[in-house]
DNA sequence: GCTCCCGCAAGAGCACTGCTCTCGTTTATG
DNA sequence: CATAAACGAGAGCAGTGCTCTTGCGGGAGC
């Protein structure tokens, strides 16, 4: 009986995901602040207790937008990732960057679901973490494959705290091993960081001075990338040897 | 008559204000998602539909607040600006920075309301826009007597795309004159990764990994002061000359 | 001083929202 | 086959933003 699922529960299944899809449609389009379970009831043709029997209340629907949003942006990203697994590690960089930026920019209202103000009595249940870290973890792979080809430098700016050190010891054994606490801390910098420039154009904040929005962008990643100790790409002469030409 | 204001437009100031008093603190508590405008006059003891007699839709109150934020943040800022307008010009930009932070940690619904989510139709009107570039211009106020001091560097990283100086170009000289494209390009990233750390921290998403957050962020802001072209603190060798030793 | 008018608060009402409960009906299982 | 679980539909509650009408009272002009 486990095999085939009783016909109920695949019609179950079949029905949850039309309610997403058209979930995630209406949060297309109008945000998710405006996003209402009669609304996609509506479109469906049910009436809006009807939805209570798969979701248990409006959030939860949220929760599960906020999951299949994290997976989206974390797949985009990945392919990124691995499509550039033999180039240099700051080109990795960047397109990883650029990656999440344009699904950011294809998918504004699902990033600020991710990203942008959290609902009031909201608090993250724990399936949004393992989808939610899929980015910063991505970053740490281009770190770490750059620093096992021996191609990762010291982080850009002046010596680590120890209290930030110790802080994040127990991250750098347990989630990225091989990480220097100072390159950690940068690494987690460059994704907040990533996060405002990302946040910052979305959401309009740059609208009377960056017009050139694409390669401002490209510009600060790569500046991102190297402050995490990322060299500039082999063969080009910058012409500005800023960590060093050691 | 224009001299005393009416006694009438006196007291219509006067129950203005108390809205957005009102308003504001049922913001604090619940966060603009859940202001409504029932509960600010049911608190106020008067009808909803009176409200409309001063702010004609809801949309029109959180402008108001919106203002109103901006401009507290605002003086937050100046007021750390002008406490350390002798001291040195990369602990003048930290403390700009924790500035906001701590503004921001204070008042995390204002702040949401500034950065984080815009709301669905709503376009910010240009009221917004005077009140809302003083956090950027601080800082651009700290690069800019640094660089007259002769304490500035250049900033870090690669050179600027041709298409982003130009872009900027006319900012340079109507609104910040005297800063190369370079670095007016580095202080508009830096601005927009200062609301990344900022909203990454109070939007949760720091929770399970970085719990050392004030010397987190204040490491990641010395960073970002130095990514700018700003120099270490006088007197101190960080033993790491990044940006060289020109 | 009297009257007229306009700003004001109040209330009713509309079209929504999230959510709960009940009531038959359908479906799967013992 | 019978029983229990799952389901869709509908009514209903409390709340929302916003509009419209009504009546009151103070300020301005005669």
């Amino acid at each position: 009986m486990t095999a085939i699922r009783t016909a109920r529960q695949r019609a179950r299944d079949e029905v949850t995901r039309t309610i997403k899809d058209e979930a995630r449609r209406r949060l297309a389009a109008d945000g998710a602040a405006k996003l209402s379970l009669r609304a996609v009831a509506r479109e469906l043709g049910m009436v809006s207790s009807a939805l209570y029997r798969y979701f248990p209340s409006r959030d939860e629907l949220l929760t599960a937008l906020i999951v299949d949003s994290y997976n989206a942006l974390g797949d985009a990203v990945d392919e990124a990732l691995e499509r550039r697994a033999d180039a240099d590690p700051c080109a990795r960089w960047v397109g990883v960057c650029h990656a999440a930026r344009r699904w950011a920019l294809a998918h504004p209202h699902e990033y600020a679901l991710l990203y942008g103000t959290p609902v009031p009595g909201y608090a993250a249940p724990d399936d949004t973490m393992v989808p939610g870290v899929r980015l910063p973890l991505a970053l740490t792979v281009i770190v770490r494959e750059a620093d096992r080809a021996g191609r990762l430098g010291p982080p850009e700016g002046g010596p680590l705290p120890d209290e930030v050190r110790e802080d994040l010891a127990p991250l750098t054994v347990e989630q990225v091993p091989g990480l220097s606490p100072e390159t950690l801390a940068a690494v987690l910098a460059a994704w907040a960081q990533l996060l405002g420039l990302v946040s910052t154009e979305l959401f309009g904040q740059f609208n009377g001075a960056v017009t050139a929005r694409e390669r401002f962008f490209e510009h600060a990643a790569t500046r991102l990338g190297r402050s995490v100790g990322l060299p500039p790409p082999t063969g080009e002469r910058t012409g500005e040897p800023t960590t060093g030409s050691d």
